[in-house]
DNA sequence: TGAAATATGTCAATATCGCTGACATAAAGG
DNA sequence: CCTTTATGTCAGCGATATTGACATATTTCA
């Protein structure tokens, strides 16, 4: 029930002169499901005249309290204008608010107001349930396949990076960079 | 060693008073997962000044040739003239080609051209070899586990449409759209 | 046959979000 | 002290999306 993705037949894909067929299907879900998967924040933000950028760091700085300039950036891997604007508009209206840093009084540590907290909630709670929905039809450990699933593909030398930024330990599974 | 995600305690979230704990974890990889995969088409593109407004076209052009402004406007969801000055780019570099409909002169046809299913073919495979890696690691039966996952990612009202349009025939497992 | 609907094109203005380059300031650190 | 670092800011630009309005060819239907 869960095979017959090809209604021909199954094994490798049939390899011609140019190569192994590529995963059309894969390729095209993954479009399409990201573009629901940030459809469902898009509609509550354009009500508060935000965007998809100002839902990247508001999320992040809710997720990581005391988030600096300078890691937000690497996360997010943009220019410091981009973030700029943004940022600014997100401080100017009351969701994310900046102290010195303590050891370090050049930094900005970015902290979520409680609004903004309370708004980056509400739109992870919509993503969850996008992907309740999706799991809810598989098997009881589709969660973790899910997971090894998005890691592995994310870059190999990236993938320590990410673990630690959503795990802040080691990958699941004691996962190692050696794939 | 498929468990072990959260390193307290299985079993379902906790339950505060805000609702069910968010999905943290899926929701940044998908994040990160996306990004990458769509970074290796960029660097490509970016080579012959294209970028993916491009590629999203060019590749379903070359999936569906003789697919018409309409359809491509549909599966996008842009507005023609968004897609107007993508289009003229492929259409004046000979990626793309257009036909009259036969049926209905209105319609133009598009069509791909050989360079253009090359360079389609080219960044599809490019994408598959992520997806390789990425399954390489996980069981037999994680491909079409991966398939119904993603599908299950899209929103309910739209995944007949998809399915016809990565299949052109019935979702996998005979799946239906009550879930 | 003539009017309305359809498929598409095009002009103009605007918004979002990314970029580069250049320069400023304050704090840290050898 | 001088250099490096963390960050800010001004100015301009580019890609990709939007809305609104109007044009043209073709099909469809009363």
């Amino acid at each position: 029930m869960l095979s017959g993705v090809q209604n021909i037949e199954e094994g490798p894909a049939p390899a011609t002169a140019e190569g192994p067929e590529p995963m059309f299907d894969l390729i095209e879900l993954l479009f399409f499901a990201y573009r629901d998967f940030v459809a469902d924040p898009d509609r509550i933000l354009e009500n508060i005249g935000f965007g998809r950028a100002h839902h990247r760091v508001l999320h992040f700085v809710d997720r990581q309290p005391g988030l600096t300039i300078a890691e937000l950036l690497d996360i997010l891997r943009i220019t410091k204008q981009s973030l700029s604007r943004v940022l600014k508009e997100l401080l100017d209206q009351n969701y994310v608010e900046q102290r010195a840093g303590v050891s370090d009084r050049r930094q900005r540590l970015l902290y979520p107001t409680n609004e903004g907290r309370r708004l980056a909630r509400d739109l992870a709670r919509l993503q969850t349930e996008r992907f309740t929905q999706a799991l809810s039809t598989l098997g009881p450990d589709a969660r973790p396949a899910a997971i090894a699933f998005l890691l592995g593909m994310i870059d190999p030398q990236e993938r320590e990076k990410v673990s630690q930024l959503v795990w802040r330990t080691e990958p699941p599974g004691g996962q190692r960079t050696e794939l």
